[in-house]
DNA sequence: ACCTGAACACCGTTCAAGT
DNA sequence: ACCTGAACACCGTTCAAGT
């Protein structure tokens, strides 16, 4: 598996998500991947063992696309600019990005982008033993809101606010009826993932702050 | 396609539940379900446009399995009530989940599992402005936390942890250096899925009491 | 009204065979 | 060392035909 030349690996996986990217996940066949260069989907089989493991290798190969954060940034805007880049990922490979949740994130790439956050967090002040869980959780929200971005998770339910209600006897929805100015006005999509990630950003500062306090507690005045 | 009887749409539904349930969401195919009900796949066409209009009844056959909260609660435990809710559907269904990503949530019983989340977060007092999008942030974490237990994006990563440092040059890593200690301990899956709940909580309190301020200051001493 | 047989254009994967 | 032809057991979907 691993001897067979590293190139021809890489230009596969490129092929890969080419076909992907132009024609969704769901054209990603191993007779049209090898088609792509002058293959046949038989040589592909030994560069990976099935379809599972060049679908792995095409969520790497993506993942590659993310940017380190410059060195000067702080831990707050080290994290603005990790989940800007995963954004824009999934904006560029719409049909790749489920994946992300599917599949283990045991790419190289992958464990770079865990370990840039596993350092903002600590340089943040979280306790360490919480560190692996404010990553988990901010990575899982992270992926999860670009996935229902690219997916329609979001949109598609919003602009059908009308017909949802429509659909159902109204007075067994007093939530959406209480909130009916708010669901069928535009969303600025952009404002409210910001929104969302300073929240998390709090959540993060007050975890740093409450930890503080245990380790070296102020006299209180 | 909605002439036909009701019933035997529930029943291929059903049957569709229960393919996935035992042999995976790749095992869902035309012909396997049809098989399990005693017909052809060329019958389901009568009563589903498609395969992915099927995966979507699926979808809202899955989340139909939700209880409603008990009257009695407050919000804080209404949302803690949903999120056991899905967590406890994920785990009975972990190949349907994925798809929770993937599709517009416009059945049913997404709508109320949304409804209720609108009530109990209007009852907590955050500005009516405000819910949709609290909504949105935490059902994407409700979801995604489930889909990542389930399919493995946690537990192989961490099971994983030894090899995956070995596998990398240990100075490219240095937040995982710091935090080895914590990576190589067992997680308790159930605790941290309460932290991070409690984690939102607080936000929407917070919430909360930041719009109760703008709407009524109460005069400082 | 409800269902099927036959057919089309695809899949992933194996295995023996080619150079 | 690298690749392929042929084959197997599948797919989703359409369409004309059955009762």
């Amino acid at each position: 598996m691993r001897k067979l030349k590293d190139s021809r690996r890489a230009e596969i996986v490129d092929a890969a998500l080419f076909v992907a990217a132009e024609q969704g996940i769901k054209a990603v066949s191993m007779r049209a991947v090898a088609a792509r260069i002058g293959l046949t989907s038989m040589a592909l089989y030994g560069y990976f063992r099935n379809k599972d493991e060049l679908l792995d290798a095409i969520i790497g190969r993506m993942l590659a696309d993310i940017s380190r954060p410059a060195s000067g940034l702080d831990w707050r805007e080290t994290i603005r600019h990790l989940a800007a880049e995963v954004r824009s990922v999934a904006r560029r490979y719409p049909s790749v990005v489920p994946l992300l949740f599917t599949r283990p994130a045991v790419s190289p790439s992958a464990i770079m982008v865990i370990d840039l956050l596993f350092e903002a967090l600590l340089r943040a002040g979280v306790e360490p033993a919480q560190v692996p869980r404010m990553e988990r959780m901010i990575s899982t929200f992270i992926i999860g809101y670009a996935i229902s971005e690219v997916s329609g998770r979001f949109s598609e339910g919003s602009l059908d606010t009308r017909s949802r209600r429509a659909q159902l006897r109204p007075d067994l929805l007093p939530g959406h009826r209480l909130l009916a100015e708010h669901l069928d006005a535009p969303v600025d999509w952009d404002a409210e993932y910001q929104a969302d990630l300073d929240d998390f950003l709090d959540v993060v500062a007050g975890l740093a702050a409450r930890d503080r306090g245990h380790r070296a507690p102020i006299a209180e005045p």
